[in-house]
RNA sequence: GCCGCGGUAGUAUAGCCCGGUCAAGUAUGCGGGCCUCUCGAGCCCGUGACGCCUAUGGGCGCGGGAGACCCGGGUUCAAAUCCCGGCCGCGGCACCA
């Protein structure tokens, strides 16, 4: 269904033109995450927006791991297979595929280049005395040493001379520039790696770049010509345009967007990481239903059409956008509605005992009521099925209900909490013109455990339920619990089945 | 502290760059109806930003006046849109990315 549907809205909605696309011949976009942690909303909107420009002018569009720091935020290794996953469950696919700290020979190729021009220079001072200077505007007394001294401390950064904190190589910027961060800032820094080993490269590299140095050099390195990125880089984009000044080259079209927050879920990486270290066992991993990963989001049973779709609505302005659950409920459920196969799951059962049915009786329920998704089979011996606590209260009162898409039943009595019926021939009209509900149930003998998991703020809480067998049959499915809510079926044990609630 | 960005309905946002088309769009929410076996889903309709009147259910905004997009002022025939000031909120200011 959802690619005319997608397509007519992307139509509608339309994505801004991106600038200055007649002087770059053809576009080229990236997604350029830190595989330090799984990727999140924020992350999502980045590679998205990316990867749609890159499709609408029929350009190329680049996956490149930014993984050049060992020490603060030391790169998961898990976390490169992760972000791959998660980008192609949301449809995305790369044409170049690149990993940073494979690639330093290159950067350090280009720092060379740009020591021999005068465009950076060794500094050995120490932190805090440059930012001394630099406070005030004035030179570090490294700085305007000739080239070749400074190509010589470079190797000898290189040769393991100095240890961590004694040397940096820093570009020169305009020292008046009224951003003190801006002025001479740091490209490469020693990292000892026989301390904080890199998960790729391990102790080979003990000079590392920095973010704005690598990201700065490959942009140009592999052609990219629009940069999609939040707004909290907008002064790095300042920082990096003194590299291609000093080279001479042409720097992208840059964008800035806003932050996207969900309203009552958890999308800081550093916060992420700090619960899961003290609260290891109160949390579900990386995918937990309270935090704003992709890969929660889908745990829970967000469709990626839905995430797509929002992040095309919020667009490219550089406002933060806080989204609400509601709305991108309503999103999915729109969607998954259409999709999803529909089970019955009961909260708070009740035990219901049905008179005068033949047995054994055979019931044969479809998966969706307009959709082909398929029927399952249940062969009743026994007459009971199992209804919620306010369905049979209801029942009680109305006289009556129906059983979705099996048999009316009348109420007879109620002994000891278990419900008597007799089966009431007839379809559906008559059991609207009788008033009684339509309710969902679930065979006593087809019935397995079910734990629905629903978080609730900053709480996850556990709902014990009964559900049909076919559920053991679904896991990672996102299904419709009818009369309940969306989710999708998480695990499925010999005994009971969990299911993490999406949504109403 | 220093740079930068923003403040539109209950909520989330569009529009602002290029002033009139905005008595302000969309989604959610809310109200009602329909319903193909979900009345906690779906579909349809209505309801929203200001003012006035009201028998409080709702009604009226045709011409003129007033009012209407944080507050106050200004420019203009005309401002949500441009300018100035204020208040509030957010982001950046690492040998992080």
């Amino acid at each position: 269904m959802s690619v005319e549907i997608q397509r007519a809205k992307e139509e509608k909605k339309g994505l801004p033109p991106l600038p200055n696309v007649e002087v770059w011949g053809c576009v080229c976009t990236r997604f350029a995450p830190n595989p330090d942690f799984a990727i999140h909303l924020g992350n999502a909107r980045a590679a998205i927006l990316s990867y749609e420009y890159a499709r609408m002018y029929r350009g190329r569009f680049v996956l490149r791991f930014e993984d050049t720091d060992p020490r603060i935020k030391t790169p998961l290794p898990e976390a490169y297979r992760l972000i791959e996953e998660d980008l192609r469950w949301l449809g995305i696919s790369w044409d170049e595929e690149y990993v940073q700290s494979l690639r330093m020979e290159l950067y350090y190729d280009v720092v060379k280049k740009l020591l021999a021009v005068g465009g950076a220079y060794v500094d050995l001072c120490p932190a805090h005395k440059f930012r001394e200077l630099r406070n005030v505007g004035k030179p570090c007394p490294h700085r305007d040493e000739p080239p070749e001294t400074q190509l010589e401390r470079f190797d000898k950064m290189l040769e393991g001379f100095y240890s961590e904190g004694e040397a940096v190589v820093r570009v020169k910027t305009d020292l008046s520039y009224p951003d003190p961060a801006v002025r001479d800032w740091v490209a490469f820094r020693i990292i000892d790696t026989s301390k904080h080993p890199h998960p790729v490269t391990g102790d080979k590299y003990i000079v590392w770049p920095t973010y704005n140095f690598a990201a700065a050099v490959d942009d140009h390195l592999l052609g990219i010509t629009h940069i999609l990125r939040g707004r909290e880089h907008a002064v790095n984009t300042i920082k990096q345009m003194f590299i291609y000044k000093h080279l001479g080259w042409r720097y992208p079209e840059v964008i800035n967007f806003g932050r996207v927050s969900i309203e009552g879920f958890i999308l800081s990486k550093s916060k992420m990481k700090e619960l899961l270290r003290r609260f290891e066992d109160k949390f579900l991993g990386i995918d937990d239903p309270r935090f704003g990963t992709i890969a929660a989001l889908r745990r829970r049973g967000i469709l990626p059409e839905t995430i797509k779709q929002l992040i095309l609505e919020l667009g490219v302005k550089s406002t933060d956008a806080t989204v609400s659950w509601e709305n991108i409920a309503s999103l999915n459920r729109k969607i998954a509605d259409r999709v999803c196969k529909r089970v019955f799951v009961v909260e708070d059962p009740v035990k219901l005992v049905i008179e005068g049915m033949t047995l054994p009786h055979e019931v044969t329920l479809r998966f969706h009521p307009a959709q082909d998704l398929g029927t399952r089979k249940y062969v009743l011996n026994r007459a009971e099925v199992f209804i919620t606590r306010s369905d049979a209260h209801e029942a009680l009162s109305k006289g009556g209900l129906r059983l979705m898409e099996f048999t009316n039943v009348r109420i007879v009595g109620n002994e000891n909490g278990v419900l008597r019926g007799k089966a009431v021939s007839g379809g559906v009209e008559v059991a609207k013109e009788h008033g009684w509900g339509i309710v969902q149930w679930v065979p006593v003998e087809h019935a397995v455990k079910v734990v629905v998991l629903k978080a609730e703020g900053m709480r996850l809480r556990r709902i014990p339920c009964v559900g049909e067998a076919v559920l053991k049959n679904l896991a990672g499915e996102v299904v419709q619990m009818v009369r309940f809510g969306f989710g999708r079926v998480d695990r499925v044990e010999r005994r009971a089945v969990r299911v993490i609630y999406a949504h109403p």
